[in-house]
DNA sequence: CCGCGATTGTTGGTATACAAGCGGATTTTG
DNA sequence: CAAAATCCGCTTGTATACCAACAATCGCGG
């Protein structure tokens, strides 16, 4: 039992992929301070799909129902968001991107790009590749 | 100007880093649901360090201090730290784990272990390595 | 057509996370 | 030694994020 028990907190991949976030997170609120990465993810989808439910926003970004329910109300609060009642089902709301939504999500690709670009630059190239295709087989 | 603009949200590595991080953390509370990940690192920070001021704690586990606070906290309230005031710098408290605190993690040390393992199974040995070498790179 | 399970959106509660700003203590510096 | 800078812990406010529970609605089987 002499070195078996040694639990390296630094060696953990919940840590490190934490703190990999964190540095990513400061690295998108100083390149696009109006939009939090979710908020900029939902956009973006919406853009993407065009007319869609809340809920199934909700899961083509990855998020639960209540969280989803809070970054539609700030985009919406922003004018960002336009929605309707659907007019089959009358659960549901579509959600579509105003003009204004549309616009910014435009003006804001570029920088979007530059994010991942920055966070990936401690690595070459050809690493970069082996990072982002290891790490979409953990998702 | 064909594919240039062509953002693509499941390929941006912020979403993929969000959703890998989603899913080990389900695991994590699936293996420990007495504890969340932060509390562990805290925990297992303070067995390391034995005696350590709260904000150094929280440096030491990359959280904030309005964040660490809110960590001890709860971690306090179960009886797992102990917090005796610095003689020296009297701005200062000193954490300390419990007995309670050791025996825990010394108790969880095994599954946390097994977590990092759980979360990796997707990836061959050689790959964990890969992954987790770059990924130091990127915090 | 009736009932029952599933889905939709909502709410409340808990837990990170960070920014900003506070008063107080300490250390550095001129 | 006094002033400035820094560090300490705290609080407030905003934003994820998930769970659990909820009413309203929908769809399907009988």
């Amino acid at each position: 039992m002499d070195g078996t028990d040694d639990y390296v907190l630094d060696e953990q991949v919940g840590f490190l992929m934490r703190r990999a976030n964190q540095r990513h997170l400061a690295i998108f609120a100083r390149s696009i301070p109006d939009l939090t990465p979710t908020q900029f993810a939902a956009l973006a989808r919406l853009c993407e799909l065009e007319r869609v439910s809340q809920n199934a926003l909700g899961r083509a970004t990855a998020m639960d129902a209540a969280t989803i329910k809070g970054v539609v109300d700030r985009l919406r609060a922003r004018g960002l968001v336009e929605v309707t009642p659907d007019e089959v089902d009358q659960r549901r709301v579509v959600l579509a991107p105003s003009e204004a939504g549309r616009a910014l999500f435009r003006s804001l690709q570029a920088r979007a790009a530059s994010i991942t670009a920055e966070t990936l630059a401690p690595l070459s190239d050809g690493e970069r590749e082996t990072f982002l295709s290891l790490l979409r087989r953990l998702v």
